[in-house]
DNA sequence: GTGAAAGCGCTAACAG
DNA sequence: CTGTTAGCGCTTTCAC
């Protein structure tokens, strides 16, 4: 004798009435609510998982998606844990549970992802890492499997996403260092197709272009999104005859790489080099200080977390005017990374 | 019509047979358990998590419990992630899933697991950022539920460990530092209780007795686990009227704080201070380079599916010299950070 | 080698 | 307000 059947019997009542008890339901004698509730805690009967999915079809679960292994993730150390605890602090309201699904680097994401939907592992989930056509946006549309990606993708099903302003960065950046006289101005992007890369790209093309300028393809610097990434952006760079006078980091982990490639070979920047990247964690303790973006991680994740439950049905009624598809803007903290001028 | 049984109609055979061809029972006609693995590619089907799991009592999930927000965690997201990937090479193998059981700051660790538990979440457990006295473990074993920990501690219920080997890092640096000449010695540890903390501290102390020197508790650093935190240990140290010469920084990424603390007051690592730290992809850019202990975080990531599957039932027998309870042990790469030798 | 049926723990519908 | 019961999807006897 085991589960609820068990507290049923130790307090010599049905069982149908422990689970209505439990579940909050309004036909139940207080008194009785009460001695159930108690006995529950006393025997530290909590509802199994299993029983209860099978038998509604939910499982509290909300699964992150990730994949595993060090070159892939990009962002930076402590990236996903903030984020992560700002979801948290949403789902606790409605006793879901977070959950990151790991997709080992071995396995493709896709299939991946199959397996998870298929075993009714989790009633939502939120994608990460999306690339520029996306599939697993499409099957999970498919499936009907709410979910919400923290990035957006040309693969477009209508779901709700969020994602980071990498145009407004590049166009910030570029009007500030051609403020300074920078014309001859380098952008980094992830070596993957990952969709930012893009993006950034495109955008900063743009906006040199609203300047009358060109965005040399020689200045494309495609990286690992690590610190080892960085350090060889910095090595490829400064190896060049016709160097540029500054830089776009678009990854937040790099900075860290590319600085220590300057300085191996007495390279300044603020002084002979500019460079805008992102704040994290690490580069805040860079020096000369870092301009560069920062954001709330735990605010962006509040914000994934309601657009997520803004599409499950159970819950889209609490949330009716969660933004489906934003933008999230960065500010501009000022450093000395690109302190000089040039002359004109 | 779904699931299984949509398979079976599909067929025109009953849903046992289904489920044993599935399974790879042997008695099973092999042209029916073809027909059968073909239509499930066919129609996409995979088992449900939650009927399988009631009627088996297993999930087939391993669980990997941490806690989110970005202070605790000490260990970047990249360390993990190296680790995870180590972990699922292994499982991979047993078609047993990782994920991550993301405690959030704000819940009580002891009553996460507990939740996670009872709802009979996973097959198994792995704890890590285990404290000196570890509640959870004493519940596992009252619940027989398979675990393994990442990091030892006082409390003892015969659970198999892994742990890094903290006290060969103390005696190594002192060791070393002692050989160059350093009579004043400080250490680091993290601010709460987790257990390497102690391990550390006591080694360090032991060590240097052994060199008739001792410990001075003013030079014992308390800090946050993250960059800041190492920040914070120059600061404290530069301010000190008597200063150490030499200093072991136990956590991977203070280092990066604790440098830039020291730059700013224009002392140098391996001229005016001794540094042994840890390395990590971070502190690869430090200038001058970190002399620090290193370690494969996927190998350490194997070692500890293979100790939790050694003590699975069902998998023990896989797995009989699984080294049930191992220090690992670290290498030291020499750096430039204690490069230099003090006058006798 | 296959089909029929029980039952894992739970919730919800229904009867009282 | 409470008890009884069906059944979620699956695996595993037990017959045949």
């Amino acid at each position: 004798m085991t589960g609820i059947r068990r507290l049923a019997q130790h307090l010599d009542i049905s069982i149908g009435t422990v689970s209505r008890a439990l579940n909050g339901r309004p036909d139940v004698n207080e008194e009785t609510r009460r001695r159930v509730l108690q006995a529950a805690t006393e025997l530290g009967y909590v509802p199994n998982q299993s029983g209860r999915s099978l038998r509604q079809g939910t499982t509290n679960i909300i699964g992150f998606m990730m994949q595993t292994g060090t070159e892939i993730t990009g962002q930076g150390d402590t990236f996903f844990m903030s984020v992560f605890d700002g979801i948290q602090t949403v789902f606790a309201r409605h006793r879901l549970d977070l959950v990151a699904l790991l997709c080992s680097s071995s396995e493709d994401p896709d299939d991946y992802l199959k397996r998870v939907v298929a075993r009714g592992f989790a009633d939502g989930l939120i994608l990460s890492a999306t690339q520029r056509h996306d599939p697993r946006f499409e099957f999970l549309a498919k499936r009907k499997i709410p979910f919400v990606t923290l990035g957006r993708s040309l693969t477009d099903v209508g779901q709700p996403w969020l994602d980071l302003d990498f145009e407004g960065m590049a166009q910030i950046s570029i009007d500030r260092l051609v403020a300074r006289g920078h014309r001859r101005i380098a952008v980094t992007r992830p070596h993957d197709d990952v969709n930012l890369g893009h993006l950034f790209v495109d955008q900063s093309a743009r906006a040199l272009a609203g300047h009358g300028l060109a965005l040399d393809p020689e200045l494309i610097f495609s990286s690992l999104p690590n610190e080892a990434g960085g350090y060889q952006v910095a090595r490829q760079l400064l190896a060049m005859t016709d160097r540029p006078t500054a830089i776009l980091l678009v990854n937040e982990t790099i900075a860290i790489g590319f600085y220590r490639g300057l300085s191996e070979a007495g390279v300044k920047p603020g002084r002979d080099i500019a460079i805008i990247g992102r704040q994290s964690p690490q580069s805040h303790f860079l020096s000369p200080s870092l301009t560069g973006f920062t954001l709330s991680r735990r605010d962006l994740g509040i914000a994934l977390a309601e657009a997520l439950l803004a599409t499950m049905p159970a819950f889209s009624h609490l949330y009716p005017d969660a933004d489906p598809r934003k933008v999230w803007s960065e500010d501009l903290i000022e450093g000395e990374s690109d302190a000089h001028t040039l002359p004109a």
